[in-house]
RNA sequence: GCGCCCGUAGCUCAGUGGUAGAGCACUCGGCUUUUAACCGAUUGGUCGUGCGUUCGAAUCGCACCGGGCGCACCA
């Protein structure tokens, strides 16, 4: 928000508030006072007297604070909303002291906080109000909330100003509710079955784990650069090789790239590691804990994504890329001899391939232009190419690709898991070939970490590992459009103050 | 990074070449005292920024800033 102008709307509401509060400080009254002790919550009270008749006055006894968003009748009634609701109350002449209702009527104002203590009632109009007997002011507003009846709607200003954006739009709040019940949820889940969370190295010297560009940072001390991770994974398996049979981190990622609907530059993923399980034992253990997941956060596994329903309850699909590839578009990648094969049906296609690629990239640039789309249900799709998962342990079966799924919902990738490419030597040729097209101008090839090959010398155990990404799944659980919808302070570039 | 669209009062929006407007909010007053989202009056704007075109620009042109959506990148 730009800073109130000289003389404009902004400023003189705030002259007027500053006069209100310098009126209060001089009645000895301080507007910013340190507690107040509640009884209830809005939420507590509607539930306790929810079979309360209308026109029924009790005698019961009530403390509530909040917030004042609107006000009625002269300040009869006003509505008081805290973190769960809202609550109404109402001050009447023969209930509040004249003083008090004095200070009411002149020194208070919407957007203020304050706590009140009085009895419940059901009014006639059928609204559960407290009859105040008494109220403290617990914090002046000095600003105007945008209370309009066309409601606060511009997305740059709600993005800019979020705690605005949370006073004003309740379902802003409850997404980030949601996004922590979500957390919580996984956090359990994890706990339950003996996993230790763990927290790894945000600052790297090598971003490694992801095909992403880093962020990159200098730390003056050492005179250094250094980069924000793009993933958790080599140091997470670097304690399955310590010892730890299961770990997971729920961490912020930090990718730079384009910003998008789906996409923010820091993010939140979840990797989970677990020592002598395989990609098809994650697969059951993924879907398992997902529909945990939604259960916690929608009490259901069927739910509404956009219009879509989506079911996590039944058993997702578990189909190859290329079992994929030819559903949708009937090519056989199995059967192509060679890159220039490849690259005449890319091209019939009406893919363009600007560089050199092998015919497992190829394949994969026809799933993500052709197929990806079409995966609205949840599906593993597995058995990526080799040349695309440097990760990865091959198949046991099939050549030329690897043991590894991802997990679509609505045309769009959540996770990512796999076998965990265990053999040390295996390891240092894939990330060799990582190298070699980083050199070749490909910025988002892996790069050559020689301290996590060392570390997989010493020997590691087969191992399932997974990442989730947090933001889309709470996306998809609260039917957000944006994923800065379930971000509380999106990436906004700055805006010039005037 | 590219394309399309958007930026006018605190909020939500009209105004498309000729005196900057409305509703809500705010301030004041009235009426009412178990619903007022009422009535009246006042107040509030470098029309995102800059440079042009023009007798005259919120309006037309160019550039820039910020945003939305889509594409690209990616998760």
């Amino acid at each position: 928000m730009t800073e109130p102008k000289e003389g404009s709307g902004a400023d003189r509401w705030r002259d007027n508030n500053l006069r209100r509060l310098n009126e209060l400080k001089a009645r000895g009254i301080n507007p910013f006072p340190y507690k107040f002790e509640r009884t209830h919550t809005s939420k507590q009270l509607q539930e306790k007297y929810k079979d309360l008749e209308a026109n029924v006055e009790t005698e019961d006894v009530v403390s509530v604070c909040g917030r004042i968003l609107n006000e009625r009748n002269s300040w009869m009634f006003v509505d008081l909303y805290d973190e769960d609701g809202k609550i109404q109350l109402f001050f009447h002449k023969e209930s509040v002291p004249a003083e008090q209702l004095e200070i009411l009527k002149s020194l208070v104002a919407k957007g203020d906080h304050i706590g009140v203590t009085g009895t419940i009632r059901r009014t006639k109009a059928g609204e559960l109000s407290v009859r105040v007997k008494s109220f403290e002011i617990l914090s002046v507003a000095l600003l105007p909330l945008p209370l309009s009846w066309d409601g606060f709607t511009d997305v740059e200003a709600r993005y800019r100003n979020r705690h605005v954006d949370l006073i004003i739009n309740p379902e802003v709040k409850e997404k980030l509710q949601k996004r922590s019940i979500a957390i919580r949820a996984l956090r359990n889940f994890l706990d339950e079955r003996g996993f230790f969370e763990v927290e790894t190295p945000v600052l790297q010297v090598e971003a490694g784990g992801a095909d992403a560009r880093p962020f990159v940072t200098h730390h003056n001390a050492l005179d250094i650069d250094l980069f924000m991770r793009i993933a958790t994974e080599l140091h997470l398996k670097r304690l399955i090789i310590g010892g730890f049979e299961k770990v997971y981190e729920i961490g912020r990622i930090f990718r730079n790239e384009g910003i998008s609907t789906r996409h923010n530059p820091e993010f939140t993923m979840m990797e989970l590691y677990q020592a002598y399980g395989d990609y098809h034992q994650l697969m059951d253990f993924t879907e398992e804990m997902v529909r945990h997941v939604a259960n916690a956060v929608c009490g259901t596994t069927k739910i509404t994504y956009q219009g879509v329903e989506i079911d996590f309850g039944k058993a997702w699909r578990r189909v190859s890329m290329y079992e994929v590839i030819r559903e949708v578009t009937g090519i056989e990648v199995e059967k192509i001899k060679d890159f220039d094969e490849a690259k005449k049906i890319a091209g019939e296609l009406g893919i363009k391939l600007e560089y050199e690629a092998t015919i497992g990239e190829v394949a994969n640039t026809i799933f993500e232009n052709k197929c990806e789309s079409t995966l609205m249900q949840p599906t593993f799709l597995m058995d990526h190419p080799v040349e695309i998962s440097p990760l990865t342990k091959v198949h046991r079966a099939k050549p030329g690709v690897v043991e590894r799924f991802e997990v679509f919902i609505y045309g769009r990738e959540h996770c990512n898991g796999y076998s965990e490419l265990t053999d040390p030597l295996d390891q240092r040729g894939r990330l060799e070939d990582q190298a070699r097209k980083r050199e070749a101008g490909n910025e988002e090839a892996q790069p050559l970490d020689l301290d996590f090959i060392e570390a997989m010398e010493y020997g590691m155990p087969p191992t399932m590992g997974i990442g989730i990404g947090i933001d889309r799944l709470v996306m998809l659980l609260t039917d957000s459009a944006s994923i800065r919808d379930i971000i509380a302070f999106p990436t906004m570039k700055p805006h010039a103050r005037q």
